[in-house]
DNA sequence: ACCCAGGGTCATA
DNA sequence: TATGACCATGGG
């Protein structure tokens, strides 16, 4: 009981605590995949002001997208941050994305010849990609964040250092493989490190202690 | 005024 | 390979 949690263990406390997160907001594959870009290193509200200005202006499509002014376009993103650099990144992908022929020749390729794809194109990373993979393509990948790092290091699973593609088979390798499992899992890290395990303070001084599971003064109680 | 947010790229050593 | 600068708005 003592020591550290296994990944599964630490999945159903989340749960217990916060219930399903019914990720990922959007009404449509190619919403999600916009909102995968525009979330980058920016709060989820401001992604919702942005794609909502998106649809005001009818371009949330990739063909919208393409044909639009970049200065419009990047206009219309200001609300989530980097506007300038995130319309070139959406403009990237909207070009790959219709050039590949659309969602459904898309859909038709296997998972690591997809994410080969998406690494390809400039401005998508390895947790964007895999964002667009899980919650948009519904792939099986388990999605790594800084919030990820976070919680597993403190719990001392993982290096504090650990790499984003060693953290994922880390989750990948110990738990079975199951697309509904890693959506909600990834969802339910997000969502307590957002309201719970802040950054600073740390967990242990985050007034929200009695409810945060992972409390490192705690842990041994726990496990 | 400072820190943070559902990252990624690029230049430099 | 590994840092550091840069991108930028909005909320606490």
């Amino acid at each position: 009981m003592n020591g550290a949690p296994t990944p599964l263990a630490v999945y159903q406390t989340l749960f217990a605590a916060h219930g399903p997160q019914h990720w990922w907001p959007g009404d449509s594959p190619f919403e999600i995949m916009v909102g995968a870009v525009l979330t980058q290193n920016t709060a989820w509200r401001n992604v919702e002001r942005a794609i909502a200005k998106l649809i005001r202006h009818r371009t949330l499509a990739p063909e919208a997208i393409l044909a639009a002014r970049q200065e419009a376009l990047a206009e219309w993103l200001r609300p989530c941050g980097y506007f300038n650099v995130k319309a070139r990144r959406l403009v990237n992908f909207c070009r790959w994305y219709l050039q590949e022929g659309g969602l459904t020749v898309l859909a038709g390729r296997d998972t690591a010849t997809l994410r080969m794809n998406l690494l390809a194109i400039n401005g998508i990373g390895p947790e964007t990609a895999d964002d667009i993979l899980l919650y948009a393509f519904e792939r099986p990948v388990f999605v790594v964040d800084a919030y990820t790092r976070r919680l597993f290091s403190r719990l001392g699973l993982v290096p504090e250092t650990i790499g984003y593609e060693d953290l994922r088979s880390f989750f990948e390798s110990t738990l079975e493989t199951d697309r509904v499992l890693f959506n909600e899992y990834h969802a339910l890290i997000v969502r307590h490190g957002k309201e719970i395990c802040r950054p600073r303070p740390l967990c242990d001084r985050c007034g929200l202690a009695a409810v945060c599971a992972f409390d490192a003064e705690q842990r041994d109680q726990r496990w």
